[in-house]
DNA sequence: GAGTGGCTATGATATGTGTCAAGGGAGAAT
DNA sequence: ATTCTCCCTTGACACATATCATAGCCACTC
């Protein structure tokens, strides 16, 4: 699936050719960037609500966001990390129901609100701007049922080591090239895994025992990849 | 979302109007019936297999299917079941990536085959065919995410009596409105609640000793829903 | 009728992981 | 500085659940 730089012109794709929007058509575009509203949230700040009703997609322009249901018991799970040229709440929106996941800004992060009627009206008429929407979809549909068939047969120490390795592929790494480009607490850790904060935290000093990560504060500097890749016993 | 009977004479809508091709025009509609190809698949067939190229969409005309994950171990995951007005195949086809899962009949099942060339064809001019697509694509995601959450939040006990219901919402229940209306080994439970077979049969007898099913064989009669609603823990 | 293979069931046991409790460290507010 | 608060860390413990082993049951075959 190439990510042809469509269109030189188009605000959202100017400097991450990665977003949904650079595969939609000219004329469409330009409304795009009359109607949408952009504002910026602060680390921590709720963009949407879980049990709220959509108005329309979220584009980050960037910053990092966090998608989590809460649990029954108050536990919240990590769906999803977003990251700048991504969209979310686009769901919601198709599948014509409330927001089943929060949307909580891990850092200071630029968003684009575009409404929903809009947005649902471009679709309809732009195929290839549809196409790119089930692609990514599909794509995240996959990424769910693999994380499922995870859950329920690999132990959490696999499964830590194969976030670590999600979260870099996600937001990449610093200047260094070894750290982790995002702060994220323990207790997110643990729920981007699925596992109690304690799990997590042991686990982390194990592998840092191990030689495999370095940890300092909420920076985690990936050391040793091939062992942590060992680790994460990947194979599908 | 309304599943209006749009086509009556459309041949996949006849008896069950839930099939995503009743969205697609009349004329769309003409030409997949030419082109379609109709097969019967045992039961313990595969209609296709992980890792292999997908040609096309299958939609299930009737039968019951299971869609499963085989996980490093080799032990699998049942991802999704499949019945009669539903499609499959088309993650794959949208994502332009290989099978993900086995698709394996759970009976003996009637499907029919749409190359991918045409259904890409059709999607790509029929818009509300690609809406209904994106819909079902959203909702798909939607369930995934709500497992992923269960899995790693709530212990088997719940996830068993989850399943049930889910069992029950997809298939059904028999003339007597209590026996679920499928044949699953205690095996297939097991890997559709993703815990060990064992774990599952243990519970399964203790649902019977608490008087909220009764096991004959294959057959599952629910006698007390609300006693296994409750149990299911059932919030969001 | 005896043998075979697959599924189901149940007990014994081991262990991974969650939970509870207490302590420690860093930064912010006063 | 000092307190406060939040997060991290570690230990002890209990428990749910996986694993291993064994046996019964049923359908089928030879």
């Amino acid at each position: 699936m190439s990510s042809t730089f469509q269109n030189p012109s188009c605000q959202h794709c100017k400097d991450r050719f990665s977003s949904i929007f650079c595969k939609a058509e000219q004329c469409n575009l330009e409304q795009i960037d009359q109607a949408k509203v952009c504002s910026i949230y602060k680390k921590g700040q709720v963009i949407f609500h879980e049990g709220a009703y959509p108005f329309g997609v979220y584009c980050i322009n960037n910053g990092k966001i966090k998608l989590s249901h809460s649990g029954d018991d108050g536990r919240e799970q990590i769906i999803r990390l977003v990251k700048a040229g991504d969209i979310m709440g686009y769901k919601a929106l198709l599948s014509n129901e409330r927001y089943t996941a929060t949307a909580t800004a891990l850092e200071d992060s630029s968003i684009c609100f575009i409404p929903k009627d809009l947005f649902m009206s471009i679709l309809q008429k732009d195929a290839s701007l549809s196409f790119e929407m089930m692609r990514i979809l599909s794509s995240e549909l996959r990424k769910a049922e693999l994380k499922i068939t995870h859950l329920a047969q690999k132990p959490v120490r696999e499964r830590l080591a194969e976030t670590l390795l999600f979260i870099k592929e996600t937001y990449g790494l610093e200047a260094d090239s070894q750290t982790l480009n995002v702060r994220l607490s323990r207790e997110e850790i643990a729920n981007l895994v699925g596992t109690a904060t304690e799990s997590a935290i042991r686990l982390l000093s194990e592998f840092k025992k191990d030689g495999m990560i370095e940890l300092e504060g909420k920076k985690i500097r990936l050391l040793d990849m091939t062992e942590i890749i060992r680790t994460a016993n990947l194979q599908d």
